[in-house]
RNA sequence: GGGCAUGUGGCGGAACUGGUAUACGCGCAGGACUCAGAAUCCUGUCCCGCAAGGGUUGAGGGUUCGAGUCCCUCCAUGCCCACCA
């Protein structure tokens, strides 16, 4: 018998594959399934064991739908913009491109070691000008129909390196970088207006099929809420404050209110104020904080009474006092709040602290004093009194002309990074076109045929000394002419986020060679939405609502034909090291594909991936692990090529093997691909046993195999003699009629313990059952000589006496 | 603090709509083969008990003929969000 050589077996097929290139999509003719993961971000250490996981399930389900017969389009490129490249160049001085090429190709080469059917003809990279070329003409889309425009924000600022941070290069107010304490600065951004897509993207969530998490957090995350917009009355002078709140019925309870230190009454200097300078303290220390410092002291509220003036309440005329405090935040509501210190919690401690009334306004029925947020009937609320809350919500905004509205938690997408490394805002400044139309701030469009706008090459990725891009300093590329009129203008120099270039790269899959759109319409048609897509958990929240957020305004323009881009989304849990920890570079504990590969092959590494534990859950890498299904193979291999036999009879065997094929089919659907595996190493035990095996039946099963272990699959498929790619043969049924089990073991239970077994024809009725039941030895001793109470029959299952 | 998960052998885990708890794999023990080891193969492997039998799914309670599964209370762990009025 022929060894088991895993290496020549599949290196031989990789390369066979690719030459007949049986996993290329086709651009139209049959029915067509899209299977999508999320492309890697091509980093330095090479492929993670974790892309291995979700790539070798999607690829699973991609090879027994292509099996099924769809024209499969299951696409890979690379999400290569990023930091860790830029920060490796500013440290190195290797440019980005050329990292980034070295690390392409380490990936290419490692995911194609493992097999997967990806079509290699349709790679895309964000940071190639053919792509992002596109990236740039849809900013434009935005910037033309007035979602892109510029605006104040608040970054993380490293003083020392003299750099903006992302979020998570400042955790803990400290910098990713040197360790100094980071700062807040404020600079402009250019921002994209999802927000006036929050109801689309809430309601898209109806028509698509999501784990329940991933909806979930969508929805938390747009944080739609129905409430109303009151206004308070100046007390003395001219001048309003309006207030966000979900509670109108809880008006007459609202003794103070509070507005964010950002607010814009605070910046008037018209209003008397007596303790002005009390004031602009306070709010310059609130705004000098970091988020993290105001998380940190949420515990304790601070704020400042603004005195000299009142507000009025609008329900009961009566004067009450105003207050400045961070417990507030300005980019929510209006960024002033009604406080309700008997029925909110936070209003409760701020009232507390500072001694401010408490009423109460809502019978909260047994609970007296403290706070109640829950609803009931209305008290001290005058002619309001006794009625429900509910009611009292449109009764009181009413009475007193409040407006009734929805606001989002979802903010508009800071769009700048000031960084190198990004695809470039195609924008230019111009100060004529600025003055002739002081409406567009002097920001023109490159026009599309002067698209891409190329990254020029830099000596030094370091951000400039005022935080610019490192583009800035080249004056050569900065300075350029004003295309619309032609004077002279200055690039922008900040570039677009990671987010930008992942956001439609689906699209780019359907047609990747398309020299004059994004991806031709015939193709956007045929292909999308995408049927499958399956990624981490973390990109549950942005990215995807980045990216359905970016369909559903190509959508909007005509230019895409779906509104939701995927309609199907599910997520896998990530690979720890031993001892569930992250793996970690500084850790020492990152598994490397490559040695796995090479020691036990694709197929073993592929196979203990998915049976390791349940998809969507994380679970702790076990370096024994594989030694399973590397036996497991090995078992394969030897029955495959030395126990097949044409004339031997297996009728128990072929009804196992059914079984199989049904479970692994059912299992694949549902993502349990563990199981399916167990199943598939049930069947492969019982043959081992066996002298000689049907090989019809045997076929049977390298069929279900193939998804799994392709190379394998292949290679035995190839020596009974066949000439073409098992990978394209029909994807098999199982006869249900043979599953069915002519007998079943009918459990007896005595008060509910199982007491005997005997072996009975299936679909025995209950006298029959209770019958042979009672005649059991074992269980006349139990019943004895007690009356018999009660019987219980489950079908094909069980016998129950109860006595 | 809020939301979402999860708790089953020495370990990863299985158990369909409530119906044989511990499938499958790892590990471990014993045996075979071998000069020896590796690999491989066979047998055993939840706990107590010689046995009959009894017990066991984080803890406690409930519903049910029957609960890992359903309900309530509590404990523990993980992830995400975090003053959103």
């Amino acid at each position: 018998m022929a060894k088991y050589d895993f290496k020549k077996i599949e290196s031989k097929w990789q390369r066979q594959w690719e030459k007949d290139g049986i996993y290329e999509a086709q651009d139209s003719g049959r029915k067509k399934w899209y299977s999508l993961i999320e492309f890697p971000y091509p980093s330095g250490d090479g492929l993670h064991i974790g892309h291995i996981r979700s790539n070798t399930a999607m690829d699973i389900i991609s090879r027994k739908r292509r099996m099924e017969g769809y024209n499969v389009l299951y696409p890979i490129g690379w999400d290569a913009f990023g930091l860790p490249t830029e920060n490796y160049a500013i440290k190195t001085g290797i440019s980005p491109e050329a990292a980034t090429k070295k690390n392409t190709d380490t990936f290419r080469r490692q995911l194609k070691s493992l097999g997967f059917s990806f079509d290699w003809s349709r790679e895309v990279n964000t940071t190639d000008p053919e792509y992002y070329k596109w990236t740039q003409w849809m900013f434009l889309k935005f910037f033309e129909n007035g979602l892109a425009y510029k605006d104040k924000v608040a970054i993380n600022w490293c003083p020392s390196c003299k750099i903006g941070l992302a979020n998570e290069e400042a955790v803990g107010g400290v910098c990713d970088r040197c360790g100094g304490p980071v700062e807040k600065k404020t600079k402009e951004q250019w921002m994209i207006r999802i927000t006036e897509y929050a109801d689309k993207l809430l309601e898209g969530l109806n028509d698509v099929d999501y784990i329940p998490q991933a909806k979930i957090q969508q929805e938390n995350w747009i944080g739609r809420s129905e409430g109303v917009l009151l206004k308070f009355k100046l007390s003395g002078v001219d001048g309003d404050i309006e207030a966000f709140t979900t509670r109108p019925d809880t008006l007459f309870g609202a003794t103070y209110l509070v507005v964010a230190p950002e607010h814009p009454l605070l910046a008037s200097d018209k209003l008397p104020i007596i303790n002005r300078q009390e004031i602009d303290n306070y709010i310059q220390k609130a705004i000098q904080k970091t988020d993290i410092e105001r998380t940190e002291e949420k515990k304790e509220k601070t704020g400042v009474e603004l005195k000299g003036i009142k507000a009025i309440n609008p329900a009961n005329d009566e004067e009450i006092p105003i207050w400045v405090a961070d417990y507030v935040l300005a980019s929510y509501g209006t960024g002033a709040i009604m406080a309700v210190p008997a029925h909110d919690e936070r209003d409760f401690e701020f009232a507390q602290k500072f001694n401010l009334p408490i009423k109460t306004v809502i019978d909260s029925g047994s609970v007296s004093g403290g706070v109640y947020i829950g609803s009931g009937k209305l008290a001290n609320s005058g002619k309001f009194d006794g009625m429900d809350s509910e009611a009292a919500k449109k009764a009181i905004t009413e009475f007193v002309g409040g407006k009734t509205t929805v606001k989002y938690k979802l903010r508009d997408w800071v769009f700048s990074r000031q960084r190198y490394w990004g695809e470039p805002i195609p924008l230019v400044h111009c100060e004529k076109c600025a003055l002739d139309n002081p409406a567009g701030q002097g920001w023109v469009a490159v026009p599309e045929e002067d698209l891409p706008v190329e990254l020029p090459k830099v000596k030094k990725y370091q951000p400039t000394d005022t935080g610019e891009s490192p583009l800035a300093a080249i004056e050569k590329w900065v300075n350029t002419k004003c295309p619309k009129c032609g004077g002279p203008a200055k690039r922008e120099t900040d570039t677009m986020p990671n987010w930008a270039g992942s956001s439609w790269y689906f699209l780019r899959y359907c047609d990747p060679h398309n020299k004059k759109e994004f991806a031709s319409n015939d193709n956007l048609k045929y292909f999308m939405p995408v049927d499958w897509y399956n990624g981490g958990m973390e990109h549950t929240v942005l990215h995807l609502l980045y990216s359905r957020f970016w369909n559903r305004f190509l959508y909007d323009l005509g230019f895409v034909p779906v509104a939701e881009p995927y309609k199907k989304r599910t997520s896998h849990g990530m690979i720890l090291a031993e001892g569930g920890v992250k793996m970690s570079k500084s850790k020492g504990n990152v598994i490397n594909p490559d040695d796995l590969v090479k020691e036990f092959g694709a197929d073993a590494l592929r196979l203990y991936e998915m049976f390791m534990g349940p998809f969507e859950q994380s679970i702790a890498w076990d370096p024994r692990g594989i030694l399973g299904t590397s036996r497991f193979l090995e078992k394969v291999w030897k029955i495959g090529t030395d126990k097949l036999d044409d004339d031997v009879d297996g009728k128990d065997l072929e009804r196992l093997a059914h079984k199989t094929v049904k479970k692994v089919a059912e299992d694949i659907e549902s993502m349990a691909f563990n199981t399916a595996i167990s199943a598939m190493m049930i069947f492969i035990n019982e043959c081992f046993s066996r002298e000689k095996i049907n090989q019809k039946i045997w076929t049977r099963f390298l069929l279900v195999l193939a998804p799994f272990a392709p190379h394998i699959a292949e290679e035995l498929w190839g020596n009974l003699g066949n000439k073409t790619s098992i990978h394209l043969e029909p994807w098999p049924k199982f006869n249900s009629e043979l599953i069915a089990e002519e007998e079943f073991e009918l459990l007896i239970q005595v008060n509910g313990k199982l007491r005997s077994k005997i072996l009975v024809a299936s679909g025995i009725s209950q006298e029959e059952a209770e019958r042979s039941a009672l005649s059991e030895p074992d269980v006349k001793k139990w019943i004895g000589d007690s009356q018999i109470k009660k019987i219980i029959f489950v079908e094909d299952r069980l016998i129950n006496f109860i006595v």
